[in-house]
DNA sequence: TAATAATTGCAAATGATAAGCATTAGCGAT
DNA sequence: ATCGCTAATGCTTATCATTTGCAATTATTA
């Protein structure tokens, strides 16, 4: 099992390996997106950074959500909206499935994508890095409300 | 074989048949959505079209990808950028994938995807409406450029 | 602890898309 | 073919997410 402080202690290791400062503001983010289990977006990273340090702005969100993406230590999510949402970088494999009627968004895993990678690879010569499955549909509950 | 003729026919049907007018600017954009078979955005859409009708709005664009959207005539993509990409809605689900050297898109199918929405469907409880399969990855001559 | 270079905060810029409104143009009925 | 009604267009301006320039600040390292 894996506690906070060793977690933290990585993020650290692996900001100054790149040669980068361990700054407050870096620290508050990167702890927020790993604690939330939920999809943030880079507005929700801002507002509940600033219960902690209100003097915090935007730009730096946006700038440390960038080099966070580039180390590989977040993800950046793009569902039907025109803004990114960003969660900790999984270590396996996983998917989305987004609710149109409530919005839901439900994170799986299938075997088949790997297949199917493969699959893909050597049909196409590519070498293949990354795999994202969005599906769309409606979750039981809206399947009710709708006729 | 569906000829040039057929398909603005169908077109046409479709539009009217949803209480739409068949005007000018939507004649041509669709023309140029069905006749490029690249993955156009908003903008080139717009470029293109001028060359025809140097009157038509930006505006416009934007207001006929949405309708051609909700009426099902092409399909909305969402590729690693901030802006969105447009295609003809495909007779069968195909999906993408994106050269990070390049930026070579090159299109597939595979049967493994309805697999996946089946199983994940059943497994959410959901009604899935729609699979978009994205892989990122190096082509062969990029990879050859790479060490 | 001082020097220095990366990082921040702020404000202003950008890029994509949407909205408001007066004008224009499809289309069904004459 | 023409008329009238209403949807659709073209402007212009607004909005929303994200980026950038720059002066002030702060983490590192010697």
């Amino acid at each position: 099992m894996v506690t906070k402080k060793q977690t933290l202690k990585i993020d650290r290791k692996r900001l100054s390996s790149a040669g980068l400062r361990i700054t407050n503001q870096r620290a508050l983010i990167l702890e927020i997106i790993r604690h939330r289990h939920e999809h943030l977006d880079a507005d929700e990273v801002y507002r509940q950074a600033r219960e902690k340090q209100p003097r915090l702005s935007l730009s730096t969100v946006y700038r440390t959500l960038r080099t966070l993406k580039k180390l590989g230590l977040v993800e950046e999510l793009h569902f039907d909206e025109a803004h990114h949402h960003y969660e900790v970088k999984p270590p396996a494999e996983h998917h989305h499935l987004v609710c149109l009627g409530c919005g839901k968004i439900v994170e799986f895993e299938c075997s088949l994508s790997q297949k199917m990678r493969k699959e893909i690879a050597s049909k196409k010569g590519f070498e293949v890095t990354g795999v994202e499955v969005h599906m769309t549909g409606y979750c039981s509950k809206c399947r009710q409300g709708r006729e």
